[in-house]
DNA sequence: CACCTTCGTTGACGCACATCAATCCCCCTC
DNA sequence: GAGGGGGATTGATGTGCGTCAACGAAGGTG
């Protein structure tokens, strides 16, 4: 059970950021507790890398050596119980910051949900960096703190929503998601299958499709592609993921 | 909507610690990052308190003016959906630390189980406190990262247990901490009625309640009071949390 | 002790979602 | 265009838990 090395993507620089100061993601992730005139410190330790879909960037109780910083795509976090069922506990975006352990070991699994680009970290480089700009420490707990409220309203979701709800609301959150991150387009795009909602949301597949198909049904939403959702009426589905039913 | 006034327990100096050196948590907690010649300095800016069960500590939406270390009793998270469904998001106990914030306000609500004795800081001094004193912002880190992977245990569980998983999780979870917060004793002590552990299962509480009783039934414990459980059979309990069913 | 209130237990029934299974659709390859 | 495969949709049926309601146990008060 070792952390797979990511697809090299030509191996040449491609389009993404092959330097600190150029990132695309610089401003709103924990980078952005750096001073310019100290970028080229981030550059020494940072390992600039690629992951494609149906590998893994690292897998639970995997040994927890490396942080990351998500530069391009989604990246999913996800638990399994011994019977195989799976429970998908976080997505993150680019900019989120990925890699908190307690123990030695993570006790999540990550994986790209479709193509993913990371800035990768040693976490003893990181933790050396830290003490000379504790800026930086301040912007890891922010951000793990913002994690902590995400992971929060997950699980009134899991707890306390019903199907429709659910679905309503991973919507909105996708969309919210999708309108800060500079793709500002009509429709939702899914990074996730039917099955990766499933597991998100905590229900079967068929579920989400039924709910999805129902949204159709009236009116809500239409879905051209499977990926893609295009929001027609949206106060009432603002309504639905708020429990103000129209069941 | 502000923050009650704590009930004062009768003003005077109550066995709990009055100063920091004397704190029975010290060492498990955030404060522990705090040598000893610097005590005082913590001391200058802590305030002590406790609170009594219907009374909350904050609410959600509260300005986040405060955060809070637990030296006593046990701490309900919770938050509440518009049509009244409550879910729990976490507990917390002695040691642990109450507060963070993204926003400026909390977004979840926090209430003693019973009676909690805290230790308050305002949150601009405990920032400045922690420039002076990095090791302690490290120390929130770690409780942080803590809480987050707690949070995704309770997102699994969530998921994609069955009643009697979670019901078997949540009093493995509160054996293992009472052993480790030195009260050994040979039962499981409920901090939380039958109402309240339903809505930090996501369950309602007639099935917590069935789940408890077909438990007694197979004999795996037994329930003397209803706020205390001897467990019987702690393999079959953990078999049972781990989904190797008995159904 | 009688009374009340609060909390927990138990039973009967219904429903939302899971499960099982068939079909469809899109895209890819030849 | 034919064939094939992965993912999505739809239907039929089952079931775990929710819901509603009655009952019981424990503690507090006069």
């Amino acid at each position: 059970m070792t952390i797979e090395r990511p697809v090299a993507f030509g191996q040449a620089p491609t389009k993404h950021a092959t330097a600190c100061h150029s990132c695309p993601v610089r401003g709103s992730t924990i980078c952005a507790a750096q001073k310019l005139a100290d970028l080229h410190r981030l550059d020494a330790i940072v390992h600039r890398m690629e992951v494609e879909a149906p590998k893994h960037i690292f897998l639970e109780a995997d040994k927890a050596e490396f942080v990351y910083v998500i530069r391009d795509g989604v990246v999913v976090l996800s638990k399994l119980l011994r019977d195989g069922r799976r429970q998908i506990t976080g997505l993150l975006f680019p900019g989120d910051f990925l890699g908190l352990a307690t123990s030695g070991t993570y006790n999540y699994s990550a994986e790209p949900a479709a193509r993913a680009a990371l800035c990768r970290f040693s976490r003893t480089e990181l933790a050396q960096h830290c003490t000379e700009f504790p800026e930086m420490e301040l912007k890891l707990l922010e951000f793990a703190s913002n994690e902590l409220a995400v992971a929060r309203d997950h699980v009134l979701l899991l707890g306390r929503m019903s199907a429709m709800q659910r679905v309503a609301s991973l919507l909105l959150m996708l969309q919210h998601r999708q309108q800060r991150s500079s793709t500002p387009s009509a429709q939702i795009i899914l990074p996730l299958g039917r099955a990766e909602i499933a597991d998100y949301l905590g229900l079967r597949l068929e579920t989400v499709g039924r709910a999805l198909s129902q949204l159709v049904d009236n009116g809500l939403v239409e879905v051209p592609k499977p990926r893609r959702i295009a929001v027609l009426d949206q106060n009432a589905l603002n309504g639905l993921a708020r429990g103000l039913d129209a069941r």
